[in-house]
DNA sequence: ACATGTAATGCAACAATGTTGCAAATATAA
DNA sequence: TTATATTTGCAACATTGTTGCATTACATGT
């Protein structure tokens, strides 16, 4: 099990109180969390700009990325999770509980670009019921 | 030519000057608008909060949809423009200029989700140069 | 054209989130 | 342990989202 003093020192990052907060939340969860997540008992453990400010550190280092949902609220996910061999790279949010997951399966995409367009990456956001709420709601 | 009067109309929708305004731009445009690329030059001719409600009102009564990009900013486009006939709908946010289009070429995509889990719709955003800047960056 | 009821607007106010500058605290390497 | 560059917390401000409420405008029937 990688822990987040390696994650940061091969990143050559301090490991700092904060960044290891982070990165241990992400790692103890399967799922993408929003800051308010993350911070979770301890929304005070650290201000706000510092939390703000080591989130883009960590996705400018390439430890973490963010993922913006259609109701324009953020979630962050660490890249270690994605073991995708094509870069394309999905997510699903469940429309009830509002679980955001990283998703490793086989995913396709093609879309006809106007001519001379350039693509450099895609973000794509399912929408939908995840298993849980799915069943409950039927 | 379709008139905002006549969009506005077919859905049962009184014909105020703020929604007259932002069909109008959106009707002269063939990209996705920001409110403040809507407002434009007159900025202070509704209330923000005018705006912010009419936005809503359009996007609830299908006429226009919301795209909200990696950046968090936020922009809209006419349903009308999508004449998709699958309901995949995808668009392109141009690094560079920060232009947002409505891809109508045709799209495939597939995701392969996890057990039980139930897809509504999936958001698409294609990141990187459109033409212009393409070649002016090269 | 006018009155009427309903729906939309503007204003005030507040919440949430993003963003910067700067001085104090901290992590690392010598 | 000390030096130095980095990170942090605080203050302050910007932008955007959101609600309640009194005023105004729209569409309909007269
Ligand atoms: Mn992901
Ligand atoms: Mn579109
Ligand atoms: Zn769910
Ligand atoms: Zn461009």
């Amino acid at each position: 099990m990688i822990t987040a003093e390696q994650i940061l020192r091969k990143q050559d990052l301090r490991g700092t109180a904060c960044r290891k907060f982070i990165i241990n939340g992400l790692l103890n969860n399967d799922k993408a969390l929003s800051e308010n997540e993350l911070k979770g008992e301890s929304p005070e453990l650290f201000d706000r700009v510092t939390f703000y400010r080591t989130l883009i550190t960590l996705e400018e280092s390439g430890i973490i990325h963010k993922i913006v949902l259609n109701d324009n609220s953020v979630k962050y996910a660490l890249n270690s999770h994605h073991h995708n061999e094509n870069n394309l790279h999905s997510h699903f949010h469940c429309e009830e509980c509002d679980e955001v997951l990283c998703l490793e399966g086989k995913t396709r995409f093609e879309a006809e670009l106007p001519d001379k367009f350039v693509s450099h990456g895609v973000f794509v956001v399912i929408e939908g019921f995840c298993a849980d709420c799915a069943s409950h709601i039927k």
